[in-house]
DNA sequence: GTGTTTCTACGAATATTTTCGTAGAAAGGT
DNA sequence: ACCTTTCTACGAAAATATTCGTAGAAACAC
């Protein structure tokens, strides 16, 4: 599947918070933190629904909009692209630059090094 | 500073691996995984030296352009780009993401680590 | 039933990014 | 000196992404 665009990234994610949803639900999101036209969401929801990165019941009058990959698998190839275009592949330069700016709160970072220990366990 | 688009991206890397560079040399780099017209490459630059992504020594024929910015500093910028666009905000929900998939060696794994201590144990 | 609102479809305008052709000046080879 | 190669500048085509206006059908209010 291609990588969804921009706009569609913002759509997905009110899709995968939100469950299925109509062009009025995600437009009222996506209204709440900018101006759009109503018919600018309807048809980015459109064409997602061409491109395969949203299925659409179209029985009733209302097409309710879903995503079609999950949320998981969606990031996790998100990431890769972002790791391969940015890092040249490397996953742990990635993280060494997302934690190096030390922003982090310890709770998250308990919850990395836990992360960690269960994939060394699980080798 | 803006963003730099992926073409832009990709230009930067190789400046920020060999350093100061001609058109041609940067041109030579990519041309090794693509093929591409010279003109191409120098409009790219020509463009990135216009919106400040890299400055040019125009004192002899063939212009020299470095990187305006450090690598740190726009991966800095480009990961909290992406975290805000993708993970909302979270740069532990990328971190967990990216390491989840598993790929990440041991040898790396310990490096991590000894960052988040690093990080620990300076707060 | 008539007027208003709500929906989809469609096409086109706009904006952004990428690509490249052409032209002319400078440099290099012989 | 002449021909070829190498460079920049510039403008425009092509590709991609975003925005929105208009039209017509369906639903709703009364």
């Amino acid at each position: 599947m291609a990588k969804p665009t921009k706009s569609e990234l913002k759509i997905l994610q009110i899709l995968w918070d939100k469950g299925p949803c109509s062009v009025r639900d995600v437009h009222e999101k996506i209204s709440e933190a900018k101006d759009a036209g109503y018919t600018t969401t309807l048809k980015l929801m459109q064409i997602m629904a061409e491109k395969g990165h949203a299925v659409r019941d179209t029985s009733s009058r209302t097409h309710i909009y879903s995503a079609s990959v999950s949320e998981n698998d969606a990031k996790t190839d998100l990431v890769s692209s972002f790791i391969s275009s940015t890092f040249k592949g490397s996953a742990k330069s990635l993280v060494l630059q997302a934690l190096g700016n030390n922003e982090t709160s310890q709770e998250d970072l308990d919850e990395i090094k836990k992360l960690i220990s269960s994939i060394e366990n699980s080798k």
